[in-house]
DNA sequence: TAGCGTTTGCGAAACGTTTCGACCCGAGCG
DNA sequence: CGCTCGGGTCGAAACGTTTCGCAAACGCTA
């Protein structure tokens, strides 16, 4: 019985003849024997080990992320591949170069893409397969999964505009030099933008909150100068809970007088509030699956070097909850009731 | 130029010439050398990989379980090492004795560890490294990093009774299969009893809640038949919902009518409450930082086989929200005001 | 029965390191 | 001046696989 055979007949590189094989199979369940990865790795540059690149938590890791992350290892040990954990804290280049060098990285997925990321060009040129968890500004060529902000965006605004509401405000990121260039920040934006224009309903983008304060300060500002808007979406959590205490404080209600939107944000979060909050929820965990599975596809073998990268998009869920309600009478006015 | 001194400059196993090691380490630099970790494993037995090891999200991952994984991949990877992540979905023993059986994992960092947990018995038993981040019930013997619920406790009763409370509540989990079994639900009933008796106060352990309408539903039996408990500790952050919910139907407020703690919560969650809820937030970056420090030094070479097991428990930090009060007045016949 | 193609098993080389005993050379000691 | 000791270097073996060229055995056909 050769070494040789042995390998042969455990990974069907080779036809080996039934009884050998059956042989061969029952010693190697009989002694627990388990090919051991390295050997297997150095030898034939197939480790069946992934890495998932992501920068160390800056703006403080969500649901969200966590969901790529245990998604995408779930995808990829249903494949028999492992996934490696990298924070990138400084220098994510040199962190990918010191990865793919030793060669016990097989391919990378990327999370927290920016439109213009630096990780990417160095992927591309090194030729290490990848994929990616949103995407580039011109992503052409590249696998990725990412959310659908175009349809996103219109399922929102038909939501509103089927309750009666003709105007929305879009309660953004603050512009800070990180958001500024971040996809999802970027792309809701412009296509709740297109979206609203579709459908005729007014709509005022340019406002941003990230704290409990500023969501606050931009409810006052919108009901002060803008009493015409029935209908908020808004991007971060907390700046909800502003908004909402700011409602309160000014004798509204919700949903009665203004409808309030919760933009890629989890059910699970959406249901702390009171009133429960109508919220599109981002498909992390799809997202983070077929972010695994097209890496993993490939680098199947038999994929051949003409692989066409796929590319796909999926919108949010809307979970209507009870913030979403027909507009407030008089809103032209102001002045509710 | 041997491969042999090459190896030893670069790895300092054994004293080379000051001249020759600069000039492998120069020639090095300069061809971009990085060593195959493959092969360097599969002859040293030493390759650098961790396995983190979770549960395939039952329960929903939290932010905590998040903080885990990243703060452990961190101070891994401070160290030289990586972090794989492993999701067990059904079986995790035949997880483990995959993992190990390859030789790609040099130890394992066991997060989400129940009272009994037969992956503990597995691991002793075939004398693969380890260490928890939780505990078992008898973790002698073992290193691992859990939190100091005796000591988080003691804070809780003490800041209450510090506002002049005689009574208090503890809405645990419900006692399902699952969390009847799980470190943090048993020791933090155990151990805010204790304190309370030390304390002098009246303890009601025996509530459970998991869910907004569980939640609800506590709060109005304690309200109905315990009127004179007037401070009221949640383990879920959706049960806080309820309550919350329950005290402003009755017409309460908090924090006059009631004094509402958040246990094992962060205070980014904390913060999304109106009013802001005073929380115990578990030193979750902490403690995933300790697990994989100890796990990492247990394979540190020199420590010799004589090395004792660290046992770290960190308290949670009580971060005051607007939750805290001192008892509403006439809490003794179950009146507000 | 000789010739030929096909199936099946074998052995050796290679993957890129670490490890370890052997060897060389100069300095110190008797 | 010869011997020893020790720092420094070298070469070969080993780690556990995969891969690949070869040869043996077998069943057909001519």
């Amino acid at each position: 019985m050769a070494v040789s055979t042995v390998s042969a007949a455990l990974n069907g590189t080779r036809p080996v003849a039934a009884a050998t094989r059956a042989r061969i199979e029952l010693a190697a369940a009989d002694l627990g024997y388990r090919p051991n990865l390295l050997a297997r790795g150095l030898v034939s540059k197939r480790t069946g080990i992934l890495a998932l690149l992501y920068p160390a938590p800056n703006r403080g890791f969500g649901l969200t992320e966590m969901q790529f992350a245990t998604s995408a290892a779930e995808a990829a040990s249903e494949a028999g591949y492992h996934l490696l954990l990298s924070p990138d804290k400084s220098d994510p280049v040199a962190e990918l170069r010191h990865l793919t060098g030793v060669g016990l990285i097989e391919g990378v997925l990327l999370m927290e893409v920016r439109l213009d990321d630096e990780r990417v060009d160095h992927l591309v040129a090194a030729g290490t397969p990848f994929s990616m968890i949103g995407r580039t500004r011109q992503p052409a060529g590249i696998s990725y999964a990412d959310i659908d902000f175009a349809a996103t965006a219109r399922d929102a605004v038909d939501h509103i505009v089927g309750l009666g509401h003709r105007t929305l405000a879009f309660l953004n990121h603050s512009p800070d030099a990180y958001a500024a260039l971040y996809g999802p920040t970027v792309r809701c934006a412009e296509e709740f933008a297109v979206a609203a224009g579709d459908r005729g309903v007014e709509y005022l983008g340019d406002l941003h909150a990230d704290s409990v304060e500023q969501g606050r300060a931009a409810f006052e500002w919108l009901a002060t100068n803008r009493p015409d808007v029935t209908a908020v979406a808004v991007m971060n959590d907390h700046a909800a809970v502003g908004v909402l205490g700011a409602v309160a404080d000014r004798g509204w209600r919700v949903p009665e007088d203004l409808t309030l939107l919760l933009v890629l944000s989890s059910v699970e979060v959406a249901r702390m509030f009171h009133p429960r909050l109508t919220t599109l929820e981002p498909p992390s965990a799809e997202l983070g699956r077929l972010g695994a599975r097209m890496l993993i596809d490939q680098l199947q073998p038999d994929a051949g070097e003409g692989k066409t990268p796929r590319q796909q998009l999926v919108p949010c869920r809307l979970v209507v909850g009870e913030s979403s309600g027909p507009p407030r009478r008089g809103a032209e006015t102001g002045v509710p009731e």
